[in-house]
DNA sequence: CGCAGATGGTTGCAAGTGCAACTATTACAA
DNA sequence: TTGTAATAGTTGCACTTGCAACCATCTGCG
């Protein structure tokens, strides 16, 4: 369910042929279109970034987004567990993330002297000029693709509201009940 | 560079340690701050929701997107190119998953005797009848867990925000210039 | 006609991904 | 201690994905 543009459509409206008329109970049109506008809205930005990031600088999105979290850290290090949770992808995931980017000598991993079974992922001098040199041209692409949409004012109440989603959805496996 | 939550994080400044004052420059600490909460939010909904869906109905949140495209359409059907655009995937990535869902007895390919490149999928009774059976649960899914956190006034304009994000990232590829 | 170029789809390939099972290490209770 | 449970990461596997190269078909100009 994506594409967005045409203010007029509304999706909702187009399913109840097949759903019949409870469609709407089920999901407020209004949501819907929300819904749809939101996923149209992510599929764009990040395409348009992600193949920007990497032609400029040979790297993905997600590698950024590793880089930049290590980057914020503090000695520019992350567990492997935390770095994985900041970055929203799975522990196997991130581990061969961090394979990659060790490879490219921008990251390497020590193990914890206190704890043996944690790992510490640091970015390396190397890294942090990799994030250096890849990191105006992505912050001014996402000012242009995301920011310049909305007037500033308009930014801090879709902030408020994006934050509201993601906390409703904050656990991260079942539910601990 | 994700993980949204406490308000008061401004991961721009924390990016500024390692790129200088200029990161401020760059990005706008406001749209640093809901960029970070869009992609968080994308993150968590969607994992969510292509979960539950698999797990309910056994079938991905793509499949969903495309039986969902197919059902709103005029007689079921769309050429791959259309769909492939609307459910936001590459072609081959379609190719692929219309070759999946045709297993499943969910679709039909059929070539168009007008023009014979052109190929339409359509969706099959027992692809309805599929969709059918997972939509309700879904829906109410996605209003549950996006509807759910925004009061309906708040709704639109979302929708309006996102859309402007959307429609600024229109081009396919390269823009034509 | 007939052939160059555009258009619609598919396939080879080389990644990237998550889940579940596994190893290593630590915590703690008897 | 020792044995069981919890925690941190990694690996096997099966599946998706997109890009680029590739066929097939159509279009239109000479």
């Amino acid at each position: 369910m994506a594409t967005a543009e045409q203010p007029q459509n509304a999706p909702l409206d187009d399913l109840s042929k097949i759903l019949g008329s409870d469609a709407h109970a089920l999901l407020n049109p209004a949501v819907a279109r929300a819904w749809i506008a939101f996923l149209t809205a992510y599929g764009r930005v990040t395409r348009a970034l992600s193949s920007e990031l990497m032609d400029t600088s040979g790297m993905s999105l997600a590698d950024f987004d590793v880089l930049a979290q290590l980057a914020r850290a503090e000695g520019y290090a992350l567990r492997m567990t935390e770095l994985a949770d900041a970055a929203l992808i799975s522990k196997s995931g991130l581990t061969r993330r961090i394979d990659r980017l060790a490879v490219n000598g921008w990251v390497t991993r020590r193990r914890c002297t206190e704890d043996g079974r944690v790992h510490w992922a640091t970015l390396t001098p190397l890294g942090v000029k990799a994030f250096r040199a890849a990191a105006p041209g992505h912050l001014r692409a996402v000012a242009e693709r995301f920011g310049a949409s909305l007037p500033a004012s308009e930014m801090d109440r879709l902030t408020r509201d994006l934050i509201k989603i993601a906390q409703k959805n904050k656990e991260r496996t079942r539910e601990a009940v």
